[in-house]
DNA sequence: TTGTATGCGTTATCAA
DNA sequence: TTGATAACGCATACAA
């Protein structure tokens, strides 16, 4: 089939062992050796078979990544993060993923990286539920992003800390009448919820709670609008759980001839690309999405060289975007 | 380390080789000693191995995928018809790809899967040059998608056929100053510039006709459209290569408090998510690209089952999707 | 610094 | 229908 590193040692005039050193640069094979076997390597065109190598050394330094959403550019850029971070460590990264992962797919994907035999797994926004995730962090080196899971490393944002300044940017612009989009029983939607109440609570504008119901998409947002702004006394300003949600406000808002900001002030939640494009320019709670990436694999690293350290749940920061959806609430 | 084929056949009484005919479903043993394997399998929770497997078979029956940019939705949606099509098929599928590829990280990202010994490969939109995709297609079974190249199978869009079809829908308007932001130097651009120009020609508009650079990005696009609507005899209206620069015009537009399409009628290319949103409406050039990464699949197996058969370049048709962005001309 | 021998977990060949 | 045995390509402990 192809070459083999014992061709390549044949050539070179060595033996297979030291054209194995050789090919993985180690420091103990003189220079001459050392070129020769590279040169020979070359010249045949050799490409080491990363299945061997991972037989007879039982590690393949690549940690394996299962995205939720492969269209979801929340999801995407946490990859960005986690690649980036593996690299940096001396790993490589096995992706999996699909347009949007069941709970049955996504066990489909773990399955496939663990016959890879990957050192480690990092979920990002997994399905499973927390019992499940906890059945495989006990057979293999794992990491949750998206959400925390009781005796499992996870790293997430800071979602209650997020929604406080989303809302209370709003307050601050002078809005009583502030409205929440959820994300209906997706995840952090609950989070997302509590936090809104709270914080209307602590400013004293508990009797204006008004919470629609959502789903995290476009469709979704723009439904929840539609009645917002078909009841008598709508508010006059949104806080959406997400960037795509606000997304289906403004269409709602178009579809009226209204516009963000002039008659209704907007936040978002994510700071996706969406957010930051110039004919959207929406006002929104960042999340350090590669920072997540990154410490999902520094956590995975950790954790595979001490099988036995404590779990622990990262809690990233989030912060507020000003942009243009949002202005001063203007009297009655 | 984990459970081996070996300890497996062990519980279950037989012998590896019949453990391993069991696990694959062969037909040739007998749904007693299946059971029995597979039951003992499950009691001790075994994986198979996919390096041993490959070791031993050969074969890895998965492909590989490189998508040169993993942010964008042309991109993964066509991974998302790769996957279908491999799925049925029988293949697994391994996933590589950064945020923005090079022809260097493009290279390495190969390597990685060349050393995975994958059956055969996928290239979404592949940055390096033609003569090294021809060299490679020599080592391995490979299907390049968003371009063509000469002795290696291609499957890529009918770009002078899509823009035809803009070009097209906007004289049929009763447009004539129609601009065209172009790509660039980037994939696809070339071709986009010289179609606008052949239908312009053929609809006697040679003398209206206006390329603007673009970059395939939303500044660029935005860029493009503030050169053209500041210019002294602004076009009334305008073909973007693709959404992201029609969404860059919007921003323009919008910046001067003009809108589309009573200022500017305006279309895109690709019908991306972001054409499909309710506040963008974008009419565009839908581009199907679930099929291409179903045909680049198929064309692959072709390929792995018969090295020796001509390469072809399949071609597929666009189709227009008329939105909100484009509207009749209004008089002079 | 270099070579030899052995084993990694599986599939494939062959014989029973 | 089943079992024994030899690869597969590489890393590594050990010997030299």
């Amino acid at each position: 089939m192809s070459v083999t590193l014992k061709e390549v040692a044949a050539r070179a005039g060595v033996s297979r062992s030291l054209a194995s050193l050789a090919m993985r640069n180690d420091p103990r094979v003189s220079a001459r050796r050392r070129e020769a076997v590279l040169k020979a390597a070359a010249e045949l065109g050799y490409r080491p078979n990363a299945h061997a190598a991972q037989l007879a050394s039982r590690r393949t330094m690549t940690v394996g990544v299962v995205l939720v959403e492969l269209h979801n550019p929340v999801y995407t850029e946490i990859f960005t993060g986690v690649q980036e971070q593996a690299e940096q460590a001396g790993y490589g990264v096995l992706l999996t993923g699909g347009e949007l992962l069941t709970a049955d797919t996504e066990r489909r994907a773990i399955d496939g990286l663990l016959e890879h035999r990957v050192d480690g797994i990092v979920l990002v926004g997994p399905r499973l539920a927390s019992k499940d995730l906890r059945e495989l962090a006990d057979r293999v080196p794992l990491v949750v992003v998206g959400r925390h899971v009781q005796g499992v490393d996870s790293v997430a944002v800071d979602t209650r800390h997020g929604t406080r300044l989303a809302v209370e940017h709003l307050v601050g612009l002078g809005h009583e009448d502030i409205a929440h989009i959820d994300g209906g029983n997706g995840p952090g939607a609950e989070s997302h919820r509590r936090a809104y109440l709270d914080t209307m609570k602590q400013h004293g504008l508990s009797a204006r709670n008004r919470v629609v119901r959502g789903d995290y998409t476009e469709h979704g947002g723009r439904r929840a609008a539609e009645t917002l702004l078909s009841s008598t006394h709508p508010p006059t300003a949104v806080f959406a759980a997400n960037d795509l949600s606000a997304l289906g406000v403004l269409a709602a808002l178009k579809h009226r001839g209204m516009s963000a900001p002039e008659d209704l002030s907007l936040v978002g939640f994510d700071n996706t690309v969406l957010a930051q494009y110039g004919y959207i320019d929406l006002t929104t709670i960042d999340t350090p999405r590669q920072d997540m990436g990154a410490t999902a694999v520094t956590t995975l690293t950790a954790r595979i060289e001490d099988t036995g350290r404590p779990t622990r749940p990262a809690q990233l920061a989030p912060r507020l975007i000003v942009r243009s959806t949002t202005m001063p609430h203007t009297g009655v």
